[in-house]
DNA sequence: CTATTCACG
DNA sequence: ACGTACGTGAATAGT
């Protein structure tokens, strides 16, 4: 039988400092106790002990505290945050069933020992869980430590046994103690042995053992002088420090390992936990959606009626009721078979099969302009509607976008996600009405219609909570004037889609396929073997073990064999040059040739889809595939926008925004040197070279510009001297003096890097022009790389989503203008500062003369925003 | 399912 | 003293 303890204050400890910031929307923090359980999980799942207890630390003095003064002095103090987190905690062991155990005047430590001693004379194997390396000391046979360690918000656990133990300290377990009698232990206040450090402290223990036989033998010990002196005065040191750190096994609790065998959870107690700590990941894996749910919000997603409307005159009805309501919800089938709709508490059901012929007629007055509807994902609604040749005007409402622009870094808002979220409430499974076989004429529909009604019911009501809390945040204008008439103009766009050259396409593959073939050879004879390249594992144990070549850079796997770690070995061995090449080309070919051609549609066009709800800083992003990362840089990467090209006759107009993110921040920042220097429409990098090195603009070389440009592109991300330095390849002095000559100059850039820290501590959150929000619990993370991350958040979120806002209000407006001015041009994609129209010839000067007006008109700022557009057959050539 | 690598703005 | 730039998506290997 097998116990596991677990010291809590460690374990919690590690947690806190090692789990990014959470907080329930209340403010609460909780992200200890969501370490904590992530690491229980993992260490159930890999152990599986019989038995399972925690044991904990009292705020009351221990015999350690009374014996020894200097112990005393310095009580460790936990931070607030995670003061509040440990009732919490007590609370979800209590739910699961799990004994723990807390003693006045014990450590925990004391706690374990005591309890792995009992564990040992009941014949039981114990399994030690903590972070403190003093538990080795009670390693044996029956007891080993499970020693755990974050690094990097990453645990990792480490069993520890007496064969282990010896192979890294090279003495036994029990002689821990004396090591630490010597050496001390400043996390745990104990000073040890004035001037006798680890290596020391090692060698003496391997060679003498105890701390006992060290002094009994003092006078032939073989040492160097200095360490002799210091033993002899420090004698009484080492011997308080050596009890200090050992761990008493006969702390007085009445244990046996039976009381803490392992026992169902308090279902009930812990969902209703979980749901206060929104836990719902927890929620999940423990699975308590199966547990019987009292909805404490007083929201209803029933309907109190609902019709399947079976009449046309009925449906006909009811839409003119319709039209003079503010609003109803509707949630559509994928297919479009069945429309489900909420007006008020009335459900109604309109489906293909029972209307027949006059489904096509409900779909035309519904979906209409005079119907004002409110949905959940729009987008994707609309793309179905264009399919079908139907309006995809008059909605006036969307709950995932809504949800997405309230808080935008929650990766995913699923309708049933969102209820619980808002209403702590659960909603049947999407999937009994999305299967493909829900609907199906031989099934029964039951289920699947009552989960898609009360799916609508929900949106109704999510409805009123979001748009309050979008009134609450001031996003209410951004949604309607930006998110919102996006989404025709992303659904459109995707429905277009982008015409690709396939036959280029495929004599590109074949070319980069003979090349690969012939690099692979190359890279064969050079290694003396066949391995997998595509194999980091295997290409690092070529190059470093094999070849012998001097490794850069370490992977928490392994050896780095990044692009950047293989340019430093050129020159090094030949191989280098051959697998940077077959990288290159294999990336080409795998992600580009072959990926691109998987998902060109019958139209010979390739669909992306734009993803609107899913960055932190308001961009889109796309995906199946991704056209937002089409090579651009290298040569032979750029071939590939060659194959992109407009339909036969046509061209493409191509329009960018000319370094909108600098003159964005010059605007934001108030900054007049820099607003200035784009007043005057020369190239700012070069100015921004003349500023830092103090040359005419005239006489800045290549190298100050590059240099220039690094520094403005640092700054956009919030740099620190170090990186700029890697980045340009100087001495981290040089970077230093760089940016203090570029702060000097741009005294507005400097001003609001801290302004803008400070101010999204005080308000918890930073936001762009248009008012798009980004929180940032992360700066007042306990963390210090989690909190620096979060300060260059902030000064980076205004820029980028600004940027963000501006070319989504362009796209509105570029096809608004487009529609009015009658043209058959339109929209097929857009990267960011970049958007992308397939015209007619006849068409070409008045779309480019469109976009750019259009572009640089969004909004009047302290600089000009400039776009440049160029037409041609290819995006290689309209670029 | 995670880690590594590499493509883009 | 910390550890070292923001935002994405896809392919591949390996547990």
């Amino acid at each position: 039988m097998k116990l596991m303890v677990i010291d809590g204050n460690s374990i919690v400890n590690r947690a806190f400092y090692g789990v990014r910031m959470l907080n329930t929307r209340d403010g609460q923090p909780t992200n200890a106790v969501f370490g904590f359980l992530t690491i229980l999980q993992k260490l159930l799942d890999d152990h599986k002990p019989d038995a399972l207890c925690v044991t904990f630390d009292l705020h009351a003095p221990t015999f350690r505290h009374i014996e020894f003064e200097a112990y005393k002095a310095q009580r460790k103090t936990m931070p607030e945050e995670l003061v509040a987190q440990m009732p919490v905690l007590k609370e979800v062991l209590d739910a699961m069933n799990i004994p723990r155990y807390e003693q006045e005047g014990w450590e925990a430590d004391d706690l374990i020992g005591t309890i792995s001693r009992i564990c040992e004379e009941s014949g039981w194997e114990c399994a030690v869980v903590t972070g403190d390396k003093d538990s080795l000391q009670l390693l044996t046979e029956q007891t080993h430590v499970l020693l755990v360690t974050t690094r990097m918000g990453q645990t990792t656990t480490k069993e520890m046994t007496p064969e282990t133990f010896f192979e890294t300290y090279g003495f036994e377990p029990s002689k821990m103690v004396d090591l630490k009698g010597l050496m001390g232990d400043p996390s745990d206040n104990i000073p040890g042995v004035a001037g006798i450090g680890e290596k020391t402290a090692m060698d003496l223990v391997q060679r003498y053992g105890t701390i006992e036989e060290i002094y009994a033998k003092l006078d032939t010990l073989e040492v160097k002088p200095g360490v002799l002196k210091k033993l002899t005065e420090g004698g009484e040191m080492a011997r308080m420090c050596y009890g200090l750190a050992t761990i008493h096994t006969d702390a007085p609790i009445g244990f046996k390992p039976e009381d803490a065998l392992r026992r169902p959870v308090d279902h009930e107690a812990l969902y209703q936990l979980f749901l206060r700590l929104e836990f719902n990941k927890f929620i999940e894996k423990f699975g308590l959606s199966g547990a019987a749910v009292t909805p404490r919000g007083n929201v209803s997603v029933e309907c109190s009626t609902l019709e399947i409307v079976e009449m046309p005159e009925r449906a006909q009805d009811l839409l003119a009721t319709w039209r003079n309501r503010p609003a109803v919800s509707c949630l559509a089938l994928p297919t479009l078979d069945a429309v489900a709709v909420c007006d008020k508490t009335q459900g109604y059901l309109f489906r293909a099969d029972v209307l027949g012929e006059s489904y096509k007629s409900f779909l035309n007055g519904f979906f209409a302009p005079g119907v004002r509807k409110i949905s959940h994902d729009i987008k994707t609604l609309m793309g179905r509607l264009l399919a079908e040749g139907l309006s995809t005007d008059g909605f006036v409402f969307d709950t995932a976008i809504a949800a997405y622009l309230l808080a935008p870094t929650d990766g995913s808002y699923e309708l049933d996600k969102l209820f619980l979220t808002y209403f702590n409430q659960k909603l049947p499974p999407a999937k009994a009405y999305l299967d493909a076989e829900a609907f199906s004429p031989l099934a029964d529909h039951t289920t699947a219609i009552a989960a898609l009604m009360s799916h609508t019911a929900a949106v109704a009501a999510l409805e009123e909570e979001l748009s309050q809390r979008l009134e609450d945040c001031s996003l209410r204008k951004l949604f309607d004037t930006v998110e919102l008439p996006l989404c025709p103009v992303l659904a459109e766009m995707e429905q277009t889609g982008f015409l690709v050259d396939r036959k280029a396409l495929g004599a590109f593959g074949l070319m980069l396929t003979e090349r690969i073939a012939s690099d692979r050879d190359s890279i064969y004879a050079l290694a003396g073997e066949e391995f997998n390249i595509n194999s980091t594992q295997q290409l690092g144990t070529i190059l470093f073990d094999k070849l012998g070549l001097p490794p850069v850079k370490k992977t928490k796997t392994g050896y780095s064999t990044n692009a950047e770690v293989l340019e430093k070995l050129q020159g090094e061995h030949a191989i280098i040059d051959v697998i940077l090449d077959y990288r290159q080309l294999t990336k080409l070919n795998s992600t580009y040739v072959e990926g691109l051609s998987k998902v060109i549609a019958p139209d010979g066009r390739i669909h992306t889809c734009f993803q609107n709800t899913v960055t932190a800083t308001g961009r889109l992003s796309s995906t199946e595939p991704n056209l937002q990362n089409i090579p651009v840089r290298t040569e032979l990467g750029a071939k590939l926008r060659e194959m992109f090209v407009a339909q036969k006759d046509w061209v493409l107009v191509d329009a960018d925004y000319s370094q909108i993110e600098l003159r964005l921040l010059a605007h934001i920042a108030g900054d007049q040197h820099m607003q200035q220097a784009f007043l005057t429409g020369e190239d700012i990098h070069t100015i921004t070279a003349s500023k830092v090195f103090g040359v005419d603009p005239k006489d800045v070389t290549p190298n100050q510009r590059r240099s220039a440009k690094a520094v403005n592109f640092g700054i956009v991300y919030g740099i620190s001297e170090f990186s700029l330095s890697q980045d340009i390849g100087v001495t981290r002095w040089e970077a230093k003096e760089y940016m203090q000559r570029y702060f000097e100059k741009y005294a507005g850039v400097h001003a609001y890097m801290s302004d803008v820290v400070e101010q999204a501590k005080k308000d918890g959150y930073v936001a762009t022009l248009m008012g798009r929000r980004r929180w940032l619990p992360e700066l007042n993370s306990a963390n210090f790389n989690l909190r620096s991350f979060g300060e260059r958040v902030a000064l980076n979120m205004p820029i980028q989503g600004t940027a963000a806002d501006v070319i989504k209000l362009a796209m509105i407006r570029v096809h608004d203008r487009l529609k009015q001015e009658k043209l058959q041009a339109r929209l097929v994609l857009q990267v960011h500062d970049e958007l992308i129209v397939e015209c007619p010839p006849e068409e070409s000067e008045q779309v480019r003369a469109l976009l750019t007006r259009e572009m640089e008109g969004v909004m009047a700022l302290s600089v000009p925003l400039i776009a440049e557009a160029a037409a041609g057959k290819s995006w290689a050539q309209a670029h």
